[in-house]
DNA sequence: TTATCTATCGGTCTTTCAGACCTTAAAATT
DNA sequence: AATTTTAAGGTCTGAAAGACCGATAGATAA
């Protein structure tokens, strides 16, 4: 048998298949606070719960599970390029009442001032919540244990690489931008530590313009056109006062 | 519509769903080479190549995804307790002749001296190959990106934990774990720097019992019972001499 | 028997970078 | 003019890795 000639008789249906979801986790930060957008449910099953952002992976019009992802947040948010990652995925009979099912886990970082909430198809509401909140509430389906493990991958990055950045729109300065790690740890970092990491990371450069303020006028920063996210080589500590 | 009959009436064959995978890099270190197993195809698509070990996700006979990589890994090594670390998946419609597939990737870390290579259904071949070769070698479906995932993510691991003791079995001296180290990083360790961060990282004991060798005999050590990886705060340098 | 060889293993100085603390600067407010 | 507040940078300390060295223990060769 040829592989030509193999392809044409495969069955895709032989074999029982699990139903394949993308979850995502879109974190902002407002007001010193981490806040996760969640969606009321209107449809079975979790009829009326708070779920995560997340659907179907649609064949015909996805072309890959990242383009899943960037669809439902799009429709969701109103924002076409976040920082998107791909967390985990977690697969089981029992996760979902309607059966066997791939969930892919992914977090976005929006701004706070990017967002255009629009609760779409299947919902009723959709609302941006502090973590502290939303690990109070009773989540659909496993997706507080979802919302635990990006927690843990974002906080964790926070401590090595410049990925916080962003969650910052346009031009920022560092006390800004130190306020959104200090806001994703849960504690205080050192002053002179973290600018120093900052500047030295070479990801970010003056714009040229101050911050005009109340107190005394600071540098503005952006990101620099083009860089990756810098990975340190060395840990902020994680536990602080 | 209460949620039960909901569920009597939900049709999982609705919604059209891509065929699910789980593949997994199998890594052992022997003489001085960082390996993965490869197993050669006797079944379209791609018969006569080399793939990595996988298969699909059964759901009447798996749990979860983690219980199908366990048990394809099993099934071709024969080895049940491995390292194994879910990487990351990678769906889409070109990556499988047969149509959408989402693939869920695995690396597991294997004594050499624990492997019973065994082809299994579907193969006609099973065997160790070096990274250097493998990446050298035309891999079915897109295996050679998949492995180059995972020996990212390894080589990374080795540099801020103590991950690659899994590569060991029983007993062994310092200088026996920094050659593996040594071995996936690619390049040579500080022996003291070495030293000092492994035994600070209160996962390894003293056996009391001395490795009887050619030379000065080595103090061997074991994993501690019930103890999980260590994480440094602070990276090894990643290229060296 | 003694010297040599080699791998083990710990001593210690240097280097790097985060933590901690402090001083100065630049604005607005009192 | 003095005070307050945030920005920005100086500098000392501490922790851990890098680099190099010397002592040790056993096998082997002279």
């Amino acid at each position: 048998m040829t592989e030509k000639e193999f392809l044409k008789n495969y069955d895709p249906s032989a074999f029982e298949r699990p139903s394949t979801a993308v979850d995502s986790v879109i974190f902002t930060v407002y007001q010193e606070e981490l806040q996760v957008l969640l969606i009321k449910r209107d449809e079975l099953p979790f009829h009326g719960k708070w779920s995560l952002v997340g659907g179907y992976v649609n064949i015909h019009q996805d072309d890959s599970l990242d383009a899943t992802a960037l669809r439902k947040l799009e429709e969701k948010t109103g924002f076409s390029s976040p920082y998107l990652e791909q967390v985990m995925s977690i697969g089981g009979k029992e996760r979902d009442p309607r059966g066997w099912t791939i969930s892919t886990i992914y977090y976005a970082l929006i701004p706070h001032d990017a967002l255009n909430l629009n609760p779409g198809k299947g919902a009723s509401d959709a609302k941006m919540t502090s973590i502290a909140e939303a690990l109070n509430m009773e989540l659909a389906f496993d997706h507080k244990t979802v919302l635990k493990h990006c927690l843990e991958r974002l906080r964790n990055k926070a401590l090595y690489t410049t990925l916080p950045v962003h969650l910052m729109r346009g031009n920022f300065t560092l006390s800004e931008l130190q306020s959104i790690f200090e806001t994703i740890l849960g504690h205080t970092i050192q002053q002179k530590s973290f600018r120093r990491r900052m500047l030295g990371s070479e990801t970010l450069e003056e714009t040229g313009e101050m911050r005009e303020t109340t107190r005394r006028p600071a540098m503005t920063y952006r990101l620099k056109a083009g860089v990756s996210p810098h990975y340190f080589t060395r840990n902020l500590e994680s536990v602080h006062l």
